[in-house]
DNA sequence: AAAAAAACTTAACCCACATCAAGTAAATTT
DNA sequence: AAATTTACTTGATGTGGGTTAAGTTTTTTT
Protein backbone atom coordinates (compact mmCIF):
# COMPACT_ATOMS: atom_id res chain seq x y z
CA UNK A 1 0.00 0.00 0.00
CA UNK A 2 1.46 3.31 -1.04
CA UNK A 3 0.00 6.96 -0.77
CA UNK A 4 -0.82 7.25 -3.95
CA UNK A 5 -3.05 4.46 -4.56
CA UNK A 6 -4.95 5.29 -1.43
CA UNK A 7 -5.58 8.46 -2.48
CA UNK A 8 -6.83 7.20 -5.58
CA UNK A 9 -8.91 4.91 -3.74
CA UNK A 10 -10.28 8.16 -1.85
CA UNK A 11 -10.90 9.66 -4.75
CA UNK A 12 -12.80 6.98 -6.44
CA UNK A 13 -14.98 6.93 -3.53
CA UNK A 14 -15.56 10.58 -3.34
CA UNK A 15 -16.36 10.43 -7.15
CA UNK A 16 -19.31 8.09 -6.32
CA UNK A 17 -21.19 10.52 -4.67
CA UNK A 18 -20.02 13.81 -5.92
CA UNK A 19 -18.46 15.56 -8.93
CA UNK A 20 -15.15 17.33 -8.47
CA UNK A 21 -13.24 19.04 -11.02
CA UNK A 22 -9.61 17.30 -11.61
CA UNK A 23 -8.04 20.37 -9.37
CA UNK A 24 -10.62 19.46 -6.61
CA UNK A 25 -9.63 16.22 -6.68
CA UNK A 26 -6.53 16.89 -6.37
CA UNK A 27 -6.54 19.25 -3.95
CA UNK A 28 -8.66 16.92 -1.66
CA UNK A 29 -6.20 14.15 -2.42
CA UNK A 30 -3.53 16.06 -1.11
CA UNK A 31 -5.09 16.79 2.24
CA UNK A 32 -5.20 13.28 3.52
CA UNK A 33 -2.36 11.61 4.32
CA UNK A 34 -1.78 8.04 4.61
CA UNK A 35 -0.78 5.96 8.01
CA UNK A 36 0.30 2.67 8.65
CA UNK A 37 -1.44 1.87 12.10
CA UNK A 38 -0.03 -2.34 13.38
CA UNK A 39 -2.38 -4.69 14.84
CA UNK A 40 -3.18 -3.78 18.44
CA UNK A 41 -2.64 0.15 17.99
CA UNK A 42 -5.07 2.90 18.20
CA UNK A 43 -5.97 5.51 15.26
CA UNK A 44 -8.32 7.23 18.75
CA UNK A 45 -7.63 6.47 22.00
CA UNK A 46 -9.90 7.91 24.61
CA UNK A 47 -9.29 11.16 26.72
CA UNK A 48 -6.50 12.44 23.90
CA UNK A 49 -6.84 15.23 22.11
CA UNK A 50 -6.17 13.71 19.18
CA UNK A 51 -8.80 15.87 16.26
CA UNK A 52 -8.30 13.23 13.64
CA UNK A 53 -10.83 12.21 10.72
CA UNK A 54 -9.72 8.72 9.12
CA UNK A 55 -10.68 6.63 5.64
CA UNK A 56 -10.06 3.25 6.17
CA UNK A 57 -8.25 2.08 2.60
CA UNK A 58 -7.06 -1.21 4.40
CA UNK A 59 -8.07 -3.19 7.56
CA UNK A 60 -10.41 -3.57 10.31
CA UNK A 61 -10.81 -1.44 13.50
CA UNK A 62 -13.25 -1.46 16.10
CA UNK A 63 -14.62 1.72 17.34
CA UNK A 64 -15.78 1.83 21.46
CA UNK A 65 -16.19 3.23 24.09
CA UNK A 66 -15.05 2.49 27.54
CA UNK A 67 -17.91 2.64 30.74
CA UNK A 68 -17.12 3.53 34.39
CA UNK A 69 -17.55 -0.51 35.26
CA UNK A 70 -14.01 -0.56 32.43
CA UNK A 71 -16.39 -2.37 30.40
CA UNK A 72 -15.88 -1.81 26.69
CA UNK A 73 -19.00 -1.60 24.31
CA UNK A 74 -18.48 -1.29 20.55
CA UNK A 75 -19.85 1.79 18.42
CA UNK A 76 -19.03 0.03 14.80
CA UNK A 77 -16.58 -2.21 12.65
CA UNK A 78 -15.07 0.08 10.28
CA UNK A 79 -14.02 -1.77 7.27
CA UNK A 80 -12.57 -0.82 3.95
CA UNK A 81 -14.07 2.79 2.79
CA UNK A 82 -15.41 3.57 5.93
CA UNK A 83 -14.93 7.14 7.65
CA UNK A 84 -14.23 7.00 11.20
CA UNK A 85 -13.24 9.52 13.95
CA UNK A 86 -15.27 11.33 16.85
CA UNK A 87 -17.17 14.41 15.35
CA UNK A 88 -17.92 15.40 18.82
CA UNK A 89 -14.14 15.53 19.66
CA UNK A 90 -13.24 16.57 16.37
CA UNK A 91 -15.30 19.88 15.50
CA UNK A 92 -15.75 20.70 19.34
CA UNK A 93 -12.89 21.05 21.78
CA UNK A 94 -13.11 18.27 24.11
CA UNK A 95 -10.71 14.88 24.32
CA UNK A 96 -12.49 12.12 22.80
CA UNK A 97 -14.25 9.34 24.50
CA UNK A 98 -13.67 6.49 21.58
CA UNK A 99 -11.37 4.32 20.71
CA UNK A 100 -10.39 3.11 17.65
CA UNK A 101 -8.10 0.30 17.31
CA UNK A 102 -6.53 -2.12 14.41
CA UNK A 103 -7.69 -5.44 14.36
CA UNK A 104 -5.26 -6.54 11.95
CA UNK A 105 -2.35 -4.33 10.54
CA UNK A 106 -4.13 -1.65 8.33
CA UNK A 107 -4.41 1.81 6.25
CA UNK A 108 -5.85 4.75 6.93
CA UNK A 109 -5.81 8.52 5.11
CA UNK A 110 -5.81 11.07 7.88
CA UNK A 111 -6.80 14.52 7.94
CA UNK A 112 -6.43 17.03 11.07
CA UNK A 113 -9.37 19.59 12.14
CA UNK A 114 -7.40 22.58 10.18
CA UNK A 115 -7.33 20.72 7.21
CA UNK A 116 -10.36 19.97 7.45
CA UNK A 117 -11.56 23.23 7.68
CA UNK A 118 -9.23 24.33 5.37
CA UNK A 119 -10.12 22.04 2.77
CA UNK A 120 -14.18 22.54 3.16
CA UNK A 121 -13.10 26.40 1.85
CA UNK A 122 -11.12 25.40 -1.05
CA UNK A 123 -13.86 22.86 -1.76
CA UNK A 124 -17.07 23.84 -0.75
CA UNK A 125 -19.03 20.91 -2.19
CA UNK A 126 -17.23 18.75 0.40
CA UNK A 127 -19.75 20.26 3.14
CA UNK A 128 -22.55 19.08 1.08
CA UNK A 129 -20.99 15.51 1.03
CA UNK A 130 -20.18 15.17 4.79
CA UNK A 131 -23.70 16.45 5.77
CA UNK A 132 -24.76 13.46 3.61
CA UNK A 133 -22.63 11.55 4.94
CA UNK A 134 -23.21 12.55 8.38
CA UNK A 135 -26.90 11.61 7.66
CA UNK A 136 -26.55 8.31 7.01
CA UNK A 137 -24.51 7.71 10.00
CA UNK A 138 -27.26 9.20 12.03
CA UNK A 139 -30.34 7.47 10.65
CA UNK A 140 -28.02 4.11 10.79
CA UNK A 141 -27.52 4.78 14.51
CA UNK A 142 -31.03 5.97 14.87
CA UNK A 143 -31.80 2.40 13.88
CA UNK A 144 -29.45 0.81 16.06
CA UNK A 145 -30.78 2.92 19.13
CA UNK A 146 -34.67 1.60 18.85
CA UNK A 147 -33.20 -2.32 18.20
CA UNK A 148 -31.18 -2.23 21.45
CA UNK A 149 -34.50 -0.30 23.20
CA UNK A 150 -37.16 -2.63 21.17
CA UNK A 151 -35.24 -5.76 20.80
CA UNK A 152 -33.56 -9.01 22.86
CA UNK A 153 -30.13 -9.96 22.42
CA UNK A 154 -31.12 -12.63 20.51
CA UNK A 155 -33.05 -10.40 17.86
CA UNK A 156 -30.06 -8.16 17.64
CA UNK A 157 -28.05 -11.30 17.10
CA UNK A 158 -30.02 -12.17 14.05
CA UNK A 159 -30.01 -8.91 12.82
CA UNK A 160 -26.59 -8.24 12.76
CA UNK A 161 -26.06 -11.25 10.70
CA UNK A 162 -28.74 -10.52 8.55
CA UNK A 163 -27.17 -7.17 7.99
CA UNK A 164 -23.45 -7.89 7.72
CA UNK A 165 -23.58 -11.78 6.78
CA UNK A 166 -19.80 -13.44 6.94
CA UNK A 167 -18.57 -11.44 10.22
CA UNK A 168 -18.53 -14.26 11.96
CA UNK A 169 -15.68 -14.48 9.93
CA UNK A 170 -14.13 -11.41 10.36
CA UNK A 171 -14.58 -10.37 13.81
CA UNK A 172 -14.00 -12.83 17.01
CA UNK A 173 -16.82 -13.63 18.74
CA UNK A 174 -16.61 -11.46 22.43
CA UNK A 175 -16.22 -8.03 19.93
CA UNK A 176 -19.87 -9.00 18.43
CA UNK A 177 -21.37 -9.76 21.97
CA UNK A 178 -19.71 -5.99 22.61
CA UNK A 179 -21.21 -4.54 19.67
CA UNK A 180 -24.63 -6.56 20.84
CA UNK A 181 -24.56 -4.73 24.37
CA UNK A 182 -23.71 -8.59 26.22
CA UNK A 183 -21.04 -10.75 28.01
CA UNK A 184 -18.97 -13.26 25.78
CA UNK A 185 -20.79 -15.51 27.81
CA UNK A 186 -24.62 -14.57 27.28
CA UNK A 187 -23.57 -15.21 23.44
CA UNK A 188 -21.60 -18.46 24.15
CA UNK A 189 -25.18 -19.39 26.06
CA UNK A 190 -27.10 -17.99 23.03
CA UNK A 191 -25.66 -19.67 20.36
CA UNK A 192 -25.37 -22.98 22.28
CA UNK A 193 -29.86 -22.51 22.85
CA UNK A 194 -29.86 -21.49 18.70
CA UNK A 195 -28.42 -24.82 18.06
CA UNK A 196 -30.03 -27.19 20.66
CA UNK A 197 -33.33 -25.66 18.93
CA UNK A 198 -32.52 -26.19 15.58
CA UNK A 199 -31.61 -29.70 16.51
CA UNK A 200 -34.55 -30.77 17.56
CA UNK A 201 -36.68 -28.89 14.98
CA UNK A 202 -34.57 -31.53 12.66
CA UNK B 1 -48.33 33.99 16.38
CA UNK B 2 -47.50 34.71 12.75
CA UNK B 3 -46.01 33.32 10.10
CA UNK B 4 -43.95 36.55 9.96
CA UNK B 5 -42.61 36.72 13.91
CA UNK B 6 -41.87 32.86 13.51
CA UNK B 7 -39.51 33.73 10.04
CA UNK B 8 -37.90 36.36 12.32
CA UNK B 9 -37.51 33.59 14.96
CA UNK B 10 -35.94 30.86 12.27
CA UNK B 11 -33.87 33.95 10.80
CA UNK B 12 -32.49 35.15 14.62
CA UNK B 13 -31.77 31.37 15.42
CA UNK B 14 -29.68 30.82 12.19
CA UNK B 15 -27.75 34.23 12.24
CA UNK B 16 -26.59 32.53 15.81
CA UNK B 17 -24.83 30.21 14.14
CA UNK B 18 -23.60 31.53 10.34
CA UNK B 19 -23.87 34.97 8.62
CA UNK B 20 -26.26 35.40 5.51
CA UNK B 21 -26.95 38.70 3.38
CA UNK B 22 -30.07 40.02 3.98
CA UNK B 23 -30.90 38.35 0.43
CA UNK B 24 -30.02 34.86 1.76
CA UNK B 25 -32.13 35.66 4.54
CA UNK B 26 -35.16 36.74 2.81
CA UNK B 27 -34.73 33.66 0.63
CA UNK B 28 -34.44 31.10 3.80
CA UNK B 29 -37.49 32.82 5.39
CA UNK B 30 -39.52 32.26 2.59
CA UNK B 31 -39.16 29.20 2.10
CA UNK B 32 -40.51 27.52 5.50
CA UNK B 33 -44.71 28.13 6.25
CA UNK B 34 -45.80 27.75 9.55
CA UNK B 35 -47.88 25.20 10.69
CA UNK B 36 -50.47 25.09 13.82
CA UNK B 37 -50.29 21.99 15.72
CA UNK B 38 -53.32 21.13 17.61
CA UNK B 39 -52.16 19.33 20.88
CA UNK B 40 -52.27 15.63 19.99
CA UNK B 41 -52.47 15.88 16.20
CA UNK B 42 -48.75 14.55 14.27
CA UNK B 43 -46.46 16.53 12.48
CA UNK B 44 -44.73 13.34 11.64
CA UNK B 45 -46.89 9.99 11.16
CA UNK B 46 -45.30 6.46 10.50
CA UNK B 47 -45.80 4.67 7.41
CA UNK B 48 -46.69 8.10 5.70
CA UNK B 49 -44.69 9.41 2.95
CA UNK B 50 -44.22 13.06 4.16
CA UNK B 51 -41.29 14.21 3.74
CA UNK B 52 -41.19 17.35 5.69
CA UNK B 53 -38.40 18.91 8.05
CA UNK B 54 -39.83 21.26 10.87
CA UNK B 55 -38.44 24.31 12.79
CA UNK B 56 -40.59 24.52 16.45
CA UNK B 57 -41.04 28.10 16.80
CA UNK B 58 -43.42 26.88 19.70
CA UNK B 59 -45.28 24.07 22.15
CA UNK B 60 -43.75 20.77 22.76
CA UNK B 61 -43.56 17.93 20.55
CA UNK B 62 -42.75 13.94 21.56
CA UNK B 63 -40.64 12.26 18.60
CA UNK B 64 -41.27 8.57 19.13
CA UNK B 65 -41.34 5.09 17.50
CA UNK B 66 -43.61 2.03 17.94
CA UNK B 67 -41.48 -1.35 17.83
CA UNK B 68 -42.99 -4.58 16.46
CA UNK B 69 -45.11 -5.10 19.99
CA UNK B 70 -47.12 -1.67 20.05
CA UNK B 71 -44.18 -0.10 22.49
CA UNK B 72 -43.42 3.35 22.18
CA UNK B 73 -40.30 4.98 22.09
CA UNK B 74 -39.53 8.42 22.96
CA UNK B 75 -36.09 8.78 20.85
CA UNK B 76 -36.25 12.93 21.96
CA UNK B 77 -38.80 15.95 23.48
CA UNK B 78 -38.74 18.69 20.99
CA UNK B 79 -39.32 22.47 22.22
CA UNK B 80 -38.61 26.24 20.62
CA UNK B 81 -36.01 26.37 18.70
CA UNK B 82 -35.70 22.07 17.60
CA UNK B 83 -35.27 20.80 14.44
CA UNK B 84 -37.71 17.82 13.71
CA UNK B 85 -38.04 15.38 11.00
CA UNK B 86 -36.87 11.88 9.81
CA UNK B 87 -33.77 12.16 8.01
CA UNK B 88 -33.43 8.70 6.82
CA UNK B 89 -36.82 9.22 5.23
CA UNK B 90 -36.26 13.17 4.16
CA UNK B 91 -33.48 12.24 1.80
CA UNK B 92 -33.96 8.59 0.87
CA UNK B 93 -37.33 7.56 -0.64
CA UNK B 94 -38.96 5.11 2.26
CA UNK B 95 -41.80 5.87 4.51
CA UNK B 96 -41.05 7.59 8.33
CA UNK B 97 -41.11 4.98 10.80
CA UNK B 98 -40.87 8.25 13.43
CA UNK B 99 -44.13 9.76 15.01
CA UNK B 100 -44.00 13.63 15.89
CA UNK B 101 -47.07 14.23 17.93
CA UNK B 102 -47.69 17.82 19.85
CA UNK B 103 -48.33 17.58 23.28
CA UNK B 104 -49.62 20.93 23.55
CA UNK B 105 -50.98 23.66 20.20
CA UNK B 106 -47.61 24.30 18.95
CA UNK B 107 -46.38 26.04 15.72
CA UNK B 108 -43.92 25.13 13.70
CA UNK B 109 -41.92 26.24 10.18
CA UNK B 110 -42.15 23.34 7.32
CA UNK B 111 -40.42 23.09 4.53
CA UNK B 112 -40.83 19.68 2.17
CA UNK B 113 -38.01 17.81 0.21
CA UNK B 114 -37.66 19.77 -2.64
CA UNK B 115 -37.70 23.17 -1.77
CA UNK B 116 -34.85 21.63 0.87
CA UNK B 117 -32.87 20.84 -2.11
CA UNK B 118 -33.74 24.31 -3.64
CA UNK B 119 -32.44 26.13 -0.75
CA UNK B 120 -29.47 24.16 -0.23
CA UNK B 121 -28.48 25.33 -4.22
CA UNK B 122 -29.83 29.36 -3.82
CA UNK B 123 -27.84 29.17 -0.40
CA UNK B 124 -25.16 26.63 -0.56
CA UNK B 125 -23.97 28.57 3.23
CA UNK B 126 -26.58 26.41 4.59
CA UNK B 127 -25.30 23.06 3.95
CA UNK B 128 -22.46 23.99 6.20
CA UNK B 129 -25.11 24.91 9.21
CA UNK B 130 -26.42 21.36 8.47
CA UNK B 131 -23.68 19.38 8.49
CA UNK B 132 -22.45 21.00 11.50
CA UNK B 133 -26.38 20.62 13.21
CA UNK B 134 -26.17 16.93 12.13
CA UNK B 135 -22.88 16.20 13.56
CA UNK B 136 -24.08 17.90 17.25
CA UNK B 137 -27.59 15.84 16.47
CA UNK B 138 -25.38 12.43 16.18
CA UNK B 139 -22.82 13.22 18.75
CA UNK B 140 -25.58 13.68 21.35
CA UNK B 141 -27.24 10.41 20.13
CA UNK B 142 -24.10 8.61 20.57
CA UNK B 143 -24.24 9.97 23.96
CA UNK B 144 -27.42 8.57 24.49
CA UNK B 145 -26.83 5.29 23.11
CA UNK B 146 -23.79 5.05 25.51
CA UNK B 147 -25.94 5.66 28.35
CA UNK B 148 -28.42 3.45 27.69
CA UNK B 149 -26.18 0.19 26.98
CA UNK B 150 -23.90 0.94 29.92
CA UNK B 151 -26.02 2.87 32.54
CA UNK B 152 -28.95 1.42 34.52
CA UNK B 153 -32.43 3.21 34.42
CA UNK B 154 -31.67 4.95 37.94
CA UNK B 155 -28.80 6.67 36.02
CA UNK B 156 -30.36 7.27 33.08
CA UNK B 157 -32.91 9.00 34.96
CA UNK B 158 -30.93 11.26 36.95
CA UNK B 159 -28.71 11.92 33.87
CA UNK B 160 -32.08 13.37 32.24
CA UNK B 161 -32.83 15.53 35.27
CA UNK B 162 -29.56 16.91 35.50
CA UNK B 163 -29.26 17.65 31.47
CA UNK B 164 -32.69 18.77 31.28
CA UNK B 165 -33.75 20.64 34.62
CA UNK B 166 -37.64 20.84 34.90
CA UNK B 167 -38.28 18.34 32.59
CA UNK B 168 -40.63 16.85 34.91
CA UNK B 169 -43.08 19.74 34.79
CA UNK B 170 -42.99 19.71 30.92
CA UNK B 171 -43.62 16.21 30.34
CA UNK B 172 -45.93 13.42 31.85
CA UNK B 173 -44.01 10.65 33.82
CA UNK B 174 -44.61 7.90 31.54
CA UNK B 175 -43.32 9.39 28.75
CA UNK B 176 -40.33 10.05 30.54
CA UNK B 177 -40.55 6.57 31.48
CA UNK B 178 -40.57 5.63 27.66
CA UNK B 179 -37.58 8.09 27.15
CA UNK B 180 -35.67 6.13 29.10
CA UNK B 181 -36.59 2.89 28.13
CA UNK B 182 -38.36 1.56 30.60
CA UNK B 183 -41.74 1.52 31.60
CA UNK B 184 -44.14 3.59 33.69
CA UNK B 185 -44.85 1.08 36.43
CA UNK B 186 -40.65 0.93 36.96
CA UNK B 187 -40.35 4.60 36.37
CA UNK B 188 -43.09 4.96 39.47
CA UNK B 189 -41.09 2.30 41.54
CA UNK B 190 -38.02 3.65 41.22
CA UNK B 191 -39.06 7.11 42.33
CA UNK B 192 -40.78 5.62 45.15
CA UNK B 193 -37.44 3.92 45.96
CA UNK B 194 -35.35 7.23 45.19
CA UNK B 195 -37.58 9.01 48.30
CA UNK B 196 -37.70 6.15 50.70
CA UNK B 197 -33.93 6.39 50.89
CA UNK B 198 -33.78 10.18 50.76
CA UNK B 199 -36.03 9.91 54.01
CA UNK B 200 -33.83 7.21 55.68
CA UNK B 201 -30.82 9.63 55.18
CA UNK B 202 -32.62 12.44 56.59
C1' DA C 1 7.65 -27.02 20.33
C1' DA C 2 6.74 -25.31 24.82
C1' DA C 3 4.75 -21.73 27.47
C1' DA C 4 1.69 -18.09 28.04
C1' DA C 5 -2.10 -15.44 26.88
C1' DA C 6 -6.41 -14.77 24.84
C1' DA C 7 -10.81 -16.67 23.39
C1' DC C 8 -14.53 -19.51 24.09
C1' DT C 9 -17.81 -22.72 26.82
C1' DT C 10 -20.65 -24.31 30.53
C1' DA C 11 -23.13 -24.13 34.85
C1' DA C 12 -25.15 -22.30 39.19
C1' DC C 13 -26.97 -18.44 41.02
C1' DC C 14 -28.66 -13.50 41.00
C1' DC C 15 -30.95 -9.09 40.00
C1' DA C 16 -32.93 -5.13 37.38
C1' DC C 17 -36.62 -4.52 35.10
C1' DA C 18 -40.82 -6.68 32.69
C1' DT C 19 -45.33 -8.56 33.19
C1' DC C 20 -49.73 -9.04 35.14
C1' DA C 21 -53.22 -7.37 38.05
C1' DA C 22 -55.76 -4.26 40.76
C1' DG C 23 -56.17 -0.45 42.59
C1' DT C 24 -56.33 5.39 43.29
C1' DA C 25 -55.87 10.04 41.43
C1' DA C 26 -56.06 13.45 38.03
C1' DA C 27 -57.45 15.39 33.74
C1' DT C 28 -60.84 15.61 29.90
C1' DT C 29 -65.11 15.24 27.98
C1' DT C 30 -70.01 15.52 28.18
C1' DA D 1 -70.62 18.25 38.25
C1' DA D 2 -70.88 13.56 36.59
C1' DA D 3 -68.90 10.34 33.61
C1' DT D 4 -65.09 8.74 31.24
C1' DT D 5 -60.57 8.45 30.04
C1' DT D 6 -55.81 8.84 31.04
C1' DA D 7 -52.12 8.92 34.36
C1' DC D 8 -50.02 7.17 38.23
C1' DT D 9 -49.15 3.70 42.15
C1' DT D 10 -48.36 -0.62 44.41
C1' DG D 11 -47.68 -5.56 44.85
C1' DA D 12 -46.78 -10.41 43.38
C1' DT D 13 -44.35 -13.02 40.23
C1' DG D 14 -41.36 -13.96 36.05
C1' DT D 15 -37.18 -13.75 33.12
C1' DG D 16 -33.25 -12.20 30.08
C1' DG D 17 -29.04 -11.54 30.63
C1' DG D 18 -25.44 -10.37 34.41
C1' DT D 19 -22.09 -12.40 37.77
C1' DT D 20 -18.93 -15.69 39.37
C1' DA D 21 -16.20 -19.44 38.75
C1' DA D 22 -14.67 -23.05 36.71
C1' DG D 23 -13.23 -25.36 32.93
C1' DT D 24 -11.31 -26.23 27.51
C1' DT D 25 -9.63 -24.60 23.11
C1' DT D 26 -7.16 -21.58 20.16
C1' DT D 27 -3.78 -18.19 19.18
C1' DT D 28 0.34 -15.79 20.06
C1' DT D 29 4.79 -15.37 21.92
C1' DT D 30 9.22 -17.12 23.06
Amino acid sequence: MNEEIARKQLIDYINQKIELTPEEQFTVANAYHLHQIKKKDFFLKEDTHCKLQGFVVGGTFRVFYTDKKSLEHVLYFAFKDWWMGDIASFFDDNPTKLNAQAMEDSWILVIGREETEQLFTDVPKLERLFRIITQRTLSVLQKRFFLTVSANAEERYEELIKRHDGIEQLVPQHQIASYLGILPESLSRMKKQLMDRRMKKN
